[in-house]
DNA sequence: CATATGATTCCA
DNA sequence: GGAATCATATGA
Protein backbone atom coordinates (compact mmCIF):
# COMPACT_ATOMS: atom_id res chain seq x y z
CA UNK A 1 0.00 0.00 0.00
CA UNK A 2 2.94 2.35 0.91
CA UNK A 3 0.96 5.11 1.82
CA UNK A 4 2.66 8.63 2.61
CA UNK A 5 3.55 8.55 6.51
CA UNK A 6 5.82 11.06 8.03
CA UNK A 7 7.87 8.58 9.98
CA UNK A 8 8.72 11.96 12.69
CA UNK A 9 5.36 11.67 13.27
CA UNK A 10 5.11 8.61 14.55
CA UNK A 11 5.43 7.95 18.71
CA UNK A 12 5.64 5.01 20.65
CA UNK A 13 2.65 4.30 22.33
CA UNK A 14 3.12 4.83 26.15
CA UNK A 15 3.70 2.31 28.52
CA UNK A 16 0.11 2.48 30.20
CA UNK A 17 -1.27 1.67 26.86
CA UNK A 18 0.70 -2.16 27.68
CA UNK A 19 -0.61 -2.37 31.15
CA UNK A 20 -3.29 -3.27 30.59
CA UNK A 21 -4.97 -7.41 30.55
CA UNK A 22 -3.21 -8.77 26.93
CA UNK A 23 -6.76 -9.57 25.73
CA UNK A 24 -7.55 -5.86 25.84
CA UNK A 25 -4.12 -5.16 24.17
CA UNK A 26 -4.20 -7.49 21.36
CA UNK A 27 -7.45 -5.86 20.14
CA UNK A 28 -6.41 -2.46 20.67
CA UNK A 29 -3.19 -3.01 18.50
CA UNK A 30 -4.67 -4.05 15.38
CA UNK A 31 -4.52 -0.85 13.46
CA UNK A 32 -1.29 0.18 14.86
CA UNK A 33 2.06 0.49 13.27
CA UNK A 34 4.77 -1.27 13.94
CA UNK A 35 8.22 0.78 13.18
CA UNK A 36 11.35 -0.59 13.20
CA UNK A 37 14.93 0.88 12.35
CA UNK A 38 16.87 -1.61 10.49
CA UNK A 39 19.84 -3.62 12.30
CA UNK A 40 22.83 -1.53 13.24
CA UNK A 41 25.81 -2.17 11.58
CA UNK A 42 28.13 -0.46 14.70
CA UNK A 43 29.30 3.00 14.80
CA UNK A 44 30.09 2.39 10.68
CA UNK A 45 26.68 3.41 9.83
CA UNK A 46 26.10 5.69 12.50
CA UNK A 47 24.03 8.76 10.41
CA UNK A 48 23.53 7.01 6.99
CA UNK A 49 21.00 4.88 5.56
CA UNK A 50 18.80 4.45 8.69
CA UNK A 51 15.50 4.48 6.83
CA UNK A 52 12.70 3.17 9.34
CA UNK A 53 10.31 0.24 8.08
CA UNK A 54 6.51 0.82 9.28
CA UNK A 55 4.47 -1.98 9.09
CA UNK A 56 0.42 -2.00 9.94
CA UNK A 57 -0.77 -4.66 12.58
CA UNK A 58 -3.73 -6.58 11.08
CA UNK A 59 -3.27 -9.63 13.26
CA UNK A 60 -2.80 -10.40 17.13
CA UNK A 61 -3.65 -13.12 19.45
CA UNK A 62 -3.90 -12.39 23.10
CA UNK A 63 -1.94 -15.28 25.71
CA UNK A 64 -3.39 -14.72 29.21
CA UNK A 65 -0.95 -16.29 31.87
CA UNK A 66 -0.34 -19.68 33.43
CA UNK A 67 -3.71 -20.68 33.85
CA UNK A 68 -4.05 -20.15 29.56
CA UNK A 69 -2.65 -23.75 29.01
CA UNK A 70 -1.51 -22.14 24.99
CA UNK A 71 0.54 -19.52 26.52
CA UNK A 72 4.20 -20.12 27.39
CA UNK A 73 3.51 -19.05 30.77
CA UNK A 74 2.35 -22.45 31.67
CA UNK A 75 5.46 -23.38 32.37
CA UNK A 76 6.23 -21.13 35.17
CA UNK A 77 8.93 -18.50 35.82
CA UNK A 78 11.43 -19.89 33.77
CA UNK A 79 15.12 -18.70 31.59
CA UNK A 80 12.63 -18.72 28.42
CA UNK A 81 9.64 -16.94 30.16
CA UNK A 82 11.67 -14.68 32.14
CA UNK A 83 10.68 -11.65 29.54
CA UNK A 84 7.23 -12.74 29.31
CA UNK A 85 6.56 -12.64 33.08
CA UNK A 86 8.71 -8.96 33.25
CA UNK A 87 7.49 -5.51 32.71
CA UNK A 88 4.67 -4.75 29.89
CA UNK A 89 6.04 -2.93 26.97
CA UNK A 90 8.55 -4.78 26.29
CA UNK A 91 9.72 -7.05 23.28
CA UNK A 92 8.92 -11.16 24.34
CA UNK A 93 10.71 -12.55 20.92
CA UNK A 94 11.23 -16.50 20.79
CA UNK A 95 12.48 -19.51 18.46
CA UNK A 96 9.31 -21.24 16.93
CA UNK A 97 9.71 -24.82 15.41
CA UNK A 98 13.73 -24.42 15.23
CA UNK A 99 13.70 -21.81 12.36
CA UNK A 100 11.13 -18.84 13.10
CA UNK A 101 10.98 -16.19 15.53
CA UNK A 102 7.79 -14.79 17.01
CA UNK A 103 7.29 -11.14 18.14
CA UNK A 104 5.08 -10.22 21.27
CA UNK A 105 4.16 -7.30 23.29
CA UNK A 106 4.29 -8.33 26.93
CA UNK A 107 1.11 -7.19 28.49
CA UNK A 108 -0.88 -6.29 31.88
CA UNK A 109 1.73 -5.88 34.17
CA UNK A 110 5.00 -7.23 35.82
CA UNK A 111 4.72 -11.24 37.11
CA UNK A 112 1.33 -12.04 35.09
CA UNK A 113 2.95 -13.54 31.95
CA UNK A 114 0.60 -11.96 29.75
CA UNK A 115 2.01 -11.20 25.82
CA UNK A 116 -0.01 -10.50 22.49
CA UNK A 117 1.99 -12.54 19.67
CA UNK A 118 1.81 -10.17 16.40
CA UNK A 119 0.96 -12.63 13.60
CA UNK A 120 0.60 -10.70 10.41
CA UNK A 121 1.45 -6.73 9.13
CA UNK A 122 1.10 -4.99 6.12
CA UNK A 123 3.80 -3.16 4.46
CA UNK A 124 3.24 0.58 4.71
CA UNK A 125 6.83 2.46 4.51
CA UNK A 126 10.42 0.94 3.97
CA UNK A 127 9.28 -2.39 2.44
CA UNK A 128 8.10 -3.43 -0.71
CA UNK A 129 4.18 -3.30 -0.97
CA UNK A 130 4.77 -7.69 -2.25
CA UNK A 131 7.18 -8.16 1.07
CA UNK A 132 5.35 -11.47 2.49
CA UNK A 133 4.49 -10.14 6.21
CA UNK A 134 1.05 -12.76 6.78
CA UNK A 135 2.45 -14.97 9.40
CA UNK A 136 4.29 -14.65 12.88
CA UNK A 137 7.43 -16.18 11.11
CA UNK A 138 6.85 -13.79 8.08
CA UNK A 139 6.77 -10.76 9.44
CA UNK A 140 9.58 -10.82 11.50
CA UNK A 141 12.09 -12.34 8.94
CA UNK A 142 10.94 -9.16 6.69
CA UNK A 143 11.72 -6.73 9.67
CA UNK A 144 14.60 -8.39 10.98
CA UNK A 145 13.32 -8.67 14.36
CA UNK A 146 14.73 -11.68 16.28
CA UNK A 147 15.67 -13.61 19.39
CA UNK A 148 18.75 -10.43 19.69
CA UNK A 149 15.41 -7.96 20.30
CA UNK A 150 13.83 -9.90 22.77
CA UNK A 151 13.25 -8.02 26.24
CA UNK A 152 14.07 -4.44 24.50
CA UNK A 153 11.17 -2.00 25.61
CA UNK A 154 9.21 -0.89 23.26
CA UNK A 155 8.10 2.56 25.00
CA UNK A 156 11.54 4.11 24.99
CA UNK A 157 12.35 5.08 21.52
CA UNK A 158 14.98 2.25 21.09
CA UNK A 159 14.87 0.14 17.61
CA UNK A 160 11.42 -0.84 17.89
CA UNK A 161 8.00 0.75 18.91
CA UNK A 162 4.43 0.65 18.19
CA UNK A 163 2.69 3.98 17.13
CA UNK A 164 -1.30 4.75 17.45
CA UNK A 165 -3.68 3.60 15.05
CA UNK A 166 -4.91 6.44 12.52
CA UNK A 167 -7.97 4.67 11.80
CA UNK A 168 -10.47 2.37 13.72
CA UNK A 169 -10.13 -0.84 11.85
CA UNK A 170 -13.14 -3.34 11.10
CA UNK A 171 -12.52 -6.50 13.54
CA UNK A 172 -12.60 -9.79 13.01
CA UNK A 173 -12.67 -12.32 16.03
CA UNK A 174 -11.23 -16.05 15.99
CA UNK A 175 -9.95 -19.06 17.79
CA UNK A 176 -6.06 -18.89 17.81
CA UNK A 177 -4.11 -20.72 15.77
CA UNK A 178 -1.31 -23.55 16.32
CA UNK A 179 -2.68 -24.25 19.89
CA UNK A 180 -4.83 -27.69 19.16
CA UNK A 181 -2.80 -29.17 22.16
CA UNK A 182 -4.21 -26.38 24.34
CA UNK A 183 -7.73 -28.39 25.09
CA UNK A 184 -10.46 -26.08 25.69
CA UNK A 185 -8.02 -23.16 25.68
CA UNK A 186 -7.76 -23.58 22.04
CA UNK A 187 -11.16 -22.60 21.08
CA UNK A 188 -11.42 -19.27 23.35
CA UNK A 189 -11.89 -16.88 20.51
CA UNK A 190 -8.55 -14.44 21.34
CA UNK A 191 -7.24 -14.02 18.10
CA UNK A 192 -8.43 -10.68 16.14
CA UNK A 193 -7.70 -9.66 13.00
CA UNK A 194 -8.42 -6.40 10.60
CA UNK A 195 -11.59 -7.68 8.29
CA UNK A 196 -10.27 -5.53 5.40
CA UNK A 197 -6.85 -6.43 5.57
CA UNK A 198 -5.67 -8.99 2.82
CA UNK A 199 -2.60 -9.57 4.40
CA UNK A 200 -4.30 -11.62 7.49
CA UNK A 201 -2.11 -15.08 7.87
CA UNK A 202 -5.24 -17.04 7.26
CA UNK A 203 -7.13 -15.29 4.94
CA UNK A 204 -11.17 -15.44 5.32
CA UNK A 205 -10.19 -17.29 8.65
CA UNK A 206 -13.45 -18.14 9.93
CA UNK A 207 -14.83 -15.20 12.12
CA UNK A 208 -16.41 -15.73 15.31
CA UNK A 209 -19.52 -13.29 15.25
CA UNK A 210 -19.00 -9.95 16.32
CA UNK A 211 -16.04 -8.60 18.44
CA UNK A 212 -16.94 -9.95 22.19
CA UNK A 213 -16.88 -7.24 24.77
CA UNK A 214 -13.75 -7.65 26.23
CA UNK A 215 -13.83 -9.36 30.09
CA UNK A 216 -11.57 -9.92 32.32
C1' DC B 1 21.91 -37.38 29.79
C1' DA B 2 17.90 -38.58 26.44
C1' DT B 3 13.93 -37.49 24.33
C1' DA B 4 9.76 -35.10 22.72
C1' DT B 5 7.77 -31.19 20.68
C1' DG B 6 6.24 -26.57 19.36
C1' DA B 7 2.13 -19.48 19.29
C1' DT B 8 5.48 -22.24 11.44
C1' DT B 9 6.27 -22.43 6.71
C1' DC B 10 7.21 -24.68 2.47
C1' DC B 11 7.04 -28.45 -0.64
C1' DA B 12 5.19 -32.88 -2.71
C1' DG C 1 0.82 -35.31 4.35
C1' DG C 2 5.71 -34.46 5.88
C1' DA C 3 10.15 -32.26 6.40
C1' DA C 4 13.16 -28.73 8.19
C1' DT C 5 15.56 -27.60 12.64
C1' DC C 6 16.73 -26.43 17.68
C1' DA C 7 15.87 -24.35 22.27
C1' DT C 8 13.27 -25.62 25.97
C1' DA C 9 11.09 -28.57 29.09
C1' DT C 10 10.78 -32.85 31.33
C1' DG C 11 11.95 -37.20 33.11
C1' DA C 12 15.44 -40.88 33.91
Amino acid sequence: MNRAVEPEALAPLPRAYFQRDALVVARALVGTRLVVMPPSNGPADRGRGSVPRVARIVETEAYRGPRDLACHARVGLTKRTRTLYGPPGHAYVFLIYGMYDCFNVVSFAEGKGHAVLVRAVEPVVGLPDATSTAGPGRLTRALEITRADDAVDLVSGGRIFIAARDRRPRIAVSARVGVAYAGAWADRPWRFFDRDSAHVSRPPARSIGRPTAVRA
